[in-house]
DNA sequence: ATTCGCCTACCGGACGAACGGTCAGTGTAA
DNA sequence: TTACACTGACCGTTCGTCCGGTAGGCGAAT
């Protein structure tokens, strides 16, 4: 094969794209550095030269998956103000990650226990990930300060959010029945409600800060565009 | 080291338990068999010997899990006939697993997304989870018929349930300050008020549901034992 | 305009380690 | 004598990593 190299353009993007992909199908101990290089038609050791190591090429993935949800939720708070609409846009924004940046999220989810505990890269992604947790978690303090939430345990509230949202992955087909957006609106009004009391009174306003959610994060700069339905 | 060798005492069983120890601390990739012959003062061959391949090493404690898992859930069936305090023992059970039936709950919930798409031993797994998936929709969906929960989607509200439920071993920490019938306590509650719609008269009926159901699961014939708090 | 050195992407073979798995043989209880 | 848990040397493969070398674009010096 005649590898045709466009001059100065790396393949560092393409390479580190292949390799999400494979750790979200594989996972990343069954993920090979020859099989990428194969795929790429790019030699082995072109990939340890841009990365170094392959533990660094997973802190990469993870660091950007990072990086998006971020982007994400400071928008987010940017632009909602009540704890309602913003909780049901985090609900929304994880769900959508599922389909949006798919590779990236299984990737993320599936290994991210790897920095569980300590050694190596592993303290700059523990601090996201609490970062993130306690963004969350402040939101329903918030709710429960201005009365809008009842919730005795904002942590466990919070666990209770990402479980629902972070274990889609299992289970989620983007050519599934369910649109993310029907899946999203399901769970937040099934969370909203509960932490609302469920007050009759506030089914109306539970719908209503779910369609604002999603209208505001799908509005969110640099978004990833939906991923087009697979063609195979 | 002596290895002193009970006569006639297979040591099966043993390697099973730390095989499921380790593939719950590293995955079941970054598990080598090596390691755990050392651990056990066996050789490789003995653990070959016993059970052919890594991968049936691992269908095995998949499938002991979820006889557990079953007989637990028929035992909820049996002794509870309402579909509050039936759903309310389901998570329960799921999080008591996460203390009572540490490795293997958490070496399943790593690595059951490789019997997701086809091939080898997947088949027999994963009509078991459909199988489990579909007792606790029928437990919602009696629930909806008799009029006592409210939901759109059976289906979407178990997905729920499973993600609250099995994402915990991400966060769980026996050692940690809420006991799991605290942790189970709050998300039944969460719950089942959302599929009960949350009138006010039905506080004091998830309640009672909820300690009914921790005392029947307690009760489950052959339970495994509450781990003792690690020592180190 | 040509030459030069430098930077960087990339190659591809070699490496040592570790892996899962094999197999002929051993010792002991039944 | 049979049955079986178990050994330990061994095999083929694959892994991540290393490293000397190549090629081409580019800015600076000539």
């Amino acid at each position: 094969m005649v590898t045709v190299r466009t001059p100065r353009a790396s393949s560092r993007d393409d390479i580190l794209r292949v390799f999400a992909e494979h750790v979200a199908r594989k996972g990343y101990s069954d993920t090979s550095l020859s099989e990428i290089a194969t795929v790429l038609g790019l030699s082995k050791g072109t990939i340890v030269h841009h990365f170094g190591n392959k533990e660094r090429m997973l802190h990469e993935v993870h660091s950007a998956y990072y990086e998006r949800r971020f982007a994400e939720a400071e928008f987010i708070h940017r632009e909602l103000d009540d704890p309602l609409t913003q909780l049901a846009a985090i609900v929304y924004a994880l769900l959508a990650a599922h389909r949006d940046d798919r590779a990236a999220t299984i990737a993320f989810l599936r290994e991210f226990v790897r920095y569980a505990e300590g050694g190596g890269l592993s303290e700059e992604l523990r601090g996201r990930r609490i970062e993130y947790r306690d963004m969350v978690v402040a939101i329903i303090e918030r709710g429960v300060a201005g009365g809008v939430f009842h919730s005795s345990d904002p942590g466990l509230s919070a666990l209770h959010i990402f479980g629902m949202c972070n274990y889609a992955w299992t289970w989620y087909r983007p050519e599934g029945a369910k649109s993310i957006e029907e899946i999203a609106t399901f769970f937040a009004s099934d969370v909203l409600l509960g932490l609302c009391g469920a007050r009759s009174e506030s089914l109306t306003d539970v719908d209503e800060a779910i369609s604002t959610a999603i209208a505001t994060v799908i509005r969110t700069p640099n978004r990833l565009p939906p991923e087009p339905p697979a063609a195979s």
